[in-house]
Order: C-alpha cells, then sequence, then structure tokens
DNA sequence: CAGTGGTCTAGACCACGCT
DNA sequence: GCGTGGTCTAGACCACTGA
C-alpha cells in the first residue's frame, strides 16, 4: 500500500490526489465504482477527514469523482468531453459530415464597411473591406449561401486568390498565418429571401437557418464577419452545451 | 451590515458567498480590489476561517476571485471568456434576455417511450417516462413549444408538480437534486407544423428553429429529451464556438 | 438503524510577500 | 516582523440513503 510522505514538501492532499487519479487511470477503481468513504480512506492513510475532503473535492471539480449525499464517492464516467461544435469553416464542416465541400464564387471585390460590418470588425465605417460572397455545395448540391466580409492587413491580396477551389481558413493559414480560433454566432429561423432561395434551388420563404458569424484569430482579433444562409432541409447544426 | 442567520437551512458559506456576489455586482468591490483578509470576514461574520476559506475557494473557481499567498484575495478582472452559451432552461434563457417567462402546460402524463426518445434516455423502448409539453410564453406572448420525454427514478412524482408556474429544473434541483450540466442540441430550420403553429400564433409554415436536445445530468446520466420549436421571428441563439 | 457525505468549529504551523 | 493565504488536525452535529 502507498503509504503517504509526511516531510514531503507535497501537500498530502495533493499526495492523496495522485493516488487516487492512480487507481482510476490504472483501472483498480473503474467508472461507477464508490470509492472508499472519507473515514475510511482518512484512517487508511492517516490523515483527517478534511485533508481527505480536501482531495476529495479537487477531483469533483475536475470530474474525475462525484459525490451523492448519504450513498458515496463514485469514479465518473469518463469525460466525452469531444465538444461536437468545434469552429471551422464550410470546408471542414462538411468534410466531418463526409460531404465533398465546394464553391462558386459570386462576388470577390474591395468595398468600404458599412456600420453594422465595421463594429463586428472593430473598424472604422467606411474603411476597406474585402468582400467575398460564394455559394457553397455539398457532393455539388446547394447547401449555403455565405455573404463574407474580411480585413486584416495586407487582406486586398485575398483578391488575387482561387477561392472557387481552395478554402479561405486554409490559404489563411499558410499565407498570413491567421488561424481561426474563436467565433461568436448568432442564429436564427428565417423565411429565405428570394434572391437567396433561387441559388439554393429552394422556394423564396422556405425555412433556412440565417447565420451572423464573427470570427477572431489567435491574437482575438475579429477578422471576419459572415452572414450564412443553411437551406433548413439539409443541414443541421448540433452543439454541446455546459453548464459551467 | 448584512449578517449571517445561523437558522437558516442555507449554509453559512452560501450565505457569505451570496453577499461576496453581491458586493461585486453593486460595484462595491471592484476588478483587482483587494477582498478583506479570511481571518477579517471570519471576525466580521462570527464564523471559522474554515468557512471563510470554503465561501472564497468556491468563488476562485467560479473566476470571481482570486488568490495570491502573502498578498491577499482579489476581485478577478471580468472574464472576456464568458461563454455566451450556457445550459438553461428557458425560464432562466428568458430572464437572461430580460424577458418575464411563463408557460401553459399542455400536456403532463406518464406514457411508454418511444424507441427514439428511449435511446436518447437510456432506456428500454415501452419503459414509462413523463411526458411534459409546454407552451411557453415570453412577456406572456407565444415564444416557443417544448415537448418533453423525462425519466430518473422517482421522476412518476413530477405528476403532482405545478409545472406552469415554477422552473423544472428548479424543481428537478431542489426535490431530486438533480442538476442539469451537459446538453447536446440538435438545431434545425423548419416549417412549423399546423398544430403547433396555432400554438404559436404563426402562420403554418412559418420558420421556426426547431430543437433536439439531451440533457444530463451531474453524474452524466440523461434525464430528458426535449423537441422545441422556437418561433423564427422572436427567438436568435447565439453560440460561442472555439477551435480547441 | 448505521453509514455516508455536508457543514462547521477553534485551533495550529507553514510559506510567502512586503516593508 | 507581520499579515497574508496554504495546509492540517480532531473533533462535532446534521441530512440523506438504504437496509
Amino acid at each position: 500500500m502507498n503509504v503517504l510522505d509526511n516531510h514531503s514538501p507535497i501537500p498530502l492532499y495533493h499526495q492523496l490526489k495522485a493516488f487516487i487519479e492512480g487507481q482510476i487511470e490504472t483501472g483498480v477503481w473503474n467508472p461507477g465504482d464508490r470509492v472508499p468513504s472519507e473515514s475510511d480512506l482518512g484512517m487508511q492513510f492517516h490523515v483527517s477527514r478534511t485533508t481527505v475532503r480536501q482531495a476529495l473535492g479537487d477531483l469533483v471539480n475536475q470530474g474525475l469523482l462525484s459525490r451523492a449525499q448519504g450513498k458515496g464517492t463514485f469514479v465518473a464516467p469518463p469525460r466525452i468531453q469531444q465538444p461536437l461544435t468545434r469552429l471551422t469553416g464550410f470546408t471542414q464542416d462538411m468534410a466531418q459530415r463526409l460531404k465533398r465541400p465546394s464553391s462558386r464564387v459570386l462576388k470577390l471585390d474591395s468595398l468600404p464597411a458599412s456600420a453594422q460590418v465595421a463594429a463586428a470588425l472593430q473598424i472604422a465605417a467606411g474603411d476597406l473591406v474585402v468582400a467575398l460572397d460564394r455559394l457553397r455545395l455539398a457532393d455539388g448540391a446547394p447547401m449555403a449561401v455565405e455573404i463574407g466580409r474580411i480585413c486584416f492587413p495586407g487582406c486586398e491580396e485575398l483578391l488575387q486568390e482561387d477561392l472557387s477551389n481552395h478554402s479561405l481558413y486554409q490559404i489563411l493559414g499558410e499565407k498570413w498565418n491567421i488561424h481561426p480560433s474563436r467565433a461568436r454566432q448568432r442564429m436564427e429561423a428565417t423565411a429565405c429571401p428570394a434572391e437567396t432561395a433561387a441559388l439554393l434551388e429552394i422556394r423564396k420563404g422556405s425555412p433556412v437557418l440565417h447565420i451572423y458569424r464573427t470570427t477572431f484569430d489567435q491574437h482575438g482579433r475579429p477578422f471576419e464577419q459572415v452572414e450564412s444562409f443553411y437551406r433548413g432541409d439539409r443541414y443541421v447544426f448540433q452543439v454541446e452545451l455546459s453548464s459551467e
């Protein structure tokens, strides 16, 4: 039996945590098992119940254990924490769904930012931004219309890029070292406007998932504002929510 | 000065936490300020230092305070990474949007689970679940229809509860110690079916945000499967995405 | 009922940061 | 040196669970 070392500079509750983590990692204790009671652990390791509780409390916070009054302390189920929602562009999103992405560029231009876009991108209204509008297809069928406004130092060179066949995010990463790291997204169900409906090959007024996204790079700077219309009958958005 | 109530069923450290949160929310204590020392708080509120530490520890975990050995405990800077998407029920969601939530119970019954619901709740098809269908209103106007299926040991007692005037999640927490901690949500834009449209006071076929959610408690057990229809013209869903 | 975790006390000694 | 938080003890009573 592992014993705790009173003279170690490592606090007793840290040593106890390490012991418990070991028991779980090596499979001695399995998910759903009840771990020894607080008094048992205290006696076994010759520490007070308070110290045991400090160790257990930390592990509960990390999600490794869960407590139930009157019943005991249990090994928590393994964390699935692969969030369903990763920040991705259309290309990667479709790849995850096992669909072949492609694009038709509707507009690629440089124009002054509207007040709303400027606010999102933290620039002045009227500053030049790159406008990139694309029809996005999955396995050759229309999936979404994206209306993008992009702004970063040197962004006007984007106008030379081939954005029909290459992922915007891939180009930004390779040529400008800009990596999307965070995005704020607003989503609602709306009736599809006529012009967009024609591109998506649906009837005007059909339900579409209407998304506004502002995307931030690895330094927290917003570089892109996109408005998208996803066909309601073809696209399901999944998200994992947590209470913390 | 606020004093703690020894005879309240609310633990002293909870009361102390509430006091401190209040000081920060009302701006009496500001980010960067040092809060009174642990011994000071103990003397001021006539509780032991251990109890003070329990309150402070919780608040540090929530990110509201930060500690520095030898220096003191400080009000933490407001978090930038405040995820826009918290796992909440309708009641809390509306409160955050500064709208007054209310409900009309459409159905409260016990019935056998469909195959799809059973799979989500990890039970056998045909096992009894509580069916709770509600029309949800914001400031008195229809906002969403929720079709809920709930299952946990003792769930049939839910049939006695007043679910028109009380939050389901609040009741689950108070009476059964069930706390939503994680949820998986699928969302799409659909045309509203006729029956639901009548309840929402919109035309049949109007765009609605159609959501399927499975909610898990603090032990990782699924206890609820809800299908919701939110009025597209009144509800915007916000989510924060991250690349990690 | 016995056993569990939840809360709480009144101490103690230590490591750290400042002055 | 002094005040801070960090660690730890040896108790106590409570609420809850399950047999």
